[in-house]
RNA sequence: GGACAGGUGGGUGAGUGGCUGAAACCAGCGGUUUGCUAAACCGCCGUACGCGUAACAGCGUACCGAGGGUUCGAAUCCCUCCCUGUCCGCCA
């Protein structure tokens, strides 16, 4: 949601902003909406309180016991303007609403422009990625054994889905905990165990609706299933007043995650990749409009800590116009290596998204000893998706043999469990 | 699913048609007093929008869960919906 008060300030920028993400130019047709509300709305306000007035005068005589008729006349006639230039607002404020949250939050100077990923910015790469030859895709490493099911779960669900069992099972439960620990004990994150069922408001706070509701899962009584943890963690903060002084917030939650990947369709339809459920950790940050940029940094850092600790190799890539998402003022992905694949893969998404969803939410705080309120920032980052670094982890640490290793941070986690084979 | 009871400012909570944007208390802010702390006392203290201003101020409008309605006038009366709580039933 954009502020009318910056188009009306500097018109000319905010088509610029629109034009960076490749959009026609629309401050016009916003200003004259404007325009046309806040007319509606002084006349409206004239009239309202005209009969307020009147209203007053017509009690006064009665209690004197006189005759009220003409200054209620009077009232009507006003009911009937009242109405006519409430419905003239109404329309208005509506039509400018949908103007202004139909459009992407505005990007920062620096994400680099481009139409699509290959335009997207290599800021560092970490770790040594494995390049040798004859190394398998997770799902061809555990393709005979029952421990990674995908025929099991298409008869449950379809495709996209996929069944764990035994070793493998536990391992995914594993990396959750670990990085549920790490930022916890050392990212000063809060665990939140949040509900999974949402209403409309909250997705409409976070940026997911109503633009695409198609990739969402509805229950039939009218509960939408969280696409990410960043829906219920951020929207905590809705139509509340923060002390400045308490902020930042950080929440970190592990949940499942349900995506209907409309849209999607013949991509990623092998393996673990792309699904319909996944598990994920999610921190979110809730700042102060001065912290936001170093918190956004702040957060890439502690989802890197997860990849650095399981020694997987990966990328962090700045994202660009064409590809960053609708809420996002700025976006790092982290790109994790697959040697199965031979590619780097996306594992995490940091984005700061300003005050984009704070207007949307109306969260706002309060420095001390102000009077006046200003919306909040905020920020959400995978830290990190556990169904992607399970992938990873399989196909980092294979073996020659089939077997895979447990990464040191794991091993804990696992019971002292060193190897995993097929037969686990 | 059944039966009740409720949704009022940061919090508790009064308020059944005009003098209520809303008592009182708590919290918060400013001040007086004070050896320090504590206490006491005084004052201030909702949000949004519009007009207005250099900026304050000031003026106006709306908001007592949401949306409609009745009325000259609604926190207060009526209708619909949403939400919360309690008890019963069912259930992990």
């Amino acid at each position: 949601m954009h502020d009318i008060r910056w188009i009306r300030e500097d018109p000319e920028a905010f088509d610029r902003a629109l034009g960076r993400r490749g959009l026609e130019p629309g401050a016009a047709r916003a200003l004259a909406l404007d325009e046309q509300r806040r007319q509606a709305q002084t006349d409206l306000q004239a009239v309202l309180a005209r009969r307020n007035e009147a209203s007053r005068q017509i009690g006064q005589i009665k209690r004197q016991g006189g005759d009220a008729q003409a200054v209620m006349d009077e009232v009507a006639q006003l009911k009937d303007q009242a109405g006519k230039l409430e419905e003239a607002e109404r329309e208005a404020a509506h039509a400018l609403t949908d103007l202004l949250s139909g459009w992407p939050n505005a990007v920062d100077d620096d994400v680099p422009d481009g139409a699509d990923e290959t335009a997207n910015q290599e800021l560092r790469r970490v770790g040594d990625p494995r390049q040798d030859n004859g190394l398998a895709e997770h799902d061809a490493l555990f393709g005979d054994s029952d421990l990674m099911d995908f025929a099991a779960a298409a008869k449950l669900s379809g495709a996209r889905f996929v069944v764990l069992r035994g070793a493998l099972a536990r391992l995914e439960r594993a990396l959750g905990q670990f990085m549920m620990d790490l930022h916890t004990q050392e990212h000063g994150y809060r665990e939140v165990a949040p509900p999974l069922l949402v209403r409309d408001r909250a997705l409409y706070g976070t940026g997911q609706l109503p633009k695409f509701a198609d990739d969402l899962f509805a229950t039939a009584d009218g509960y939408w299933m969280i696409p990410t943890a960043e829906v219920p963690l951020t929207n905590l903060v809705a139509d509340e007043i923060l002390a400045a002084d308490d902020l930042p917030f950080r929440f970190t939650a592990l949940t499942p995650c349900f995506r209907s990947e409309a849209g999607s369709a013949g991509k990623d339809t092998r393996g673990m990749i792309r699904q319909h459920q996944f598990n994920k950790v999610e921190l979110v940050s809730v700042t102060t409009p001065e912290q936001s940029a170093e918190e956004h940094e702040r957060m890439t850092a502690c989802a890197e800590t997860v990849l650095k600790r399981l020694g997987l190799a990966y990328r962090v890539v700045s994202l660009c116009t064409g590809d960053i998402g609708f809420g996002a003022r700025k976006t790092y992905d982290l790109e994790v290596w697959l040697p199965g694949q031979q590619r780097y893969r996306e594992i995490s998404s940091c984005s700061n998204c300003g005050d984009f969803q704070a207007r949307r939410m109306n969260a706002r705080c309060r420095p001390k000893g102000e009077k006046a309120t200003r919306f909040v920032h905020t920020l959400n980052g995978s830290g990190v998706a556990t169904g992607r670094a399970l992938i990873a982890v399989l196909e980092t640490y294979q073996q020659s043999d089939g077997s895979v290793l447990v990464p040191e941070a794991l091993r804990p986690y696992l019971g002292g469990l060193e190897v995993i084979t097929t037969h686990a």
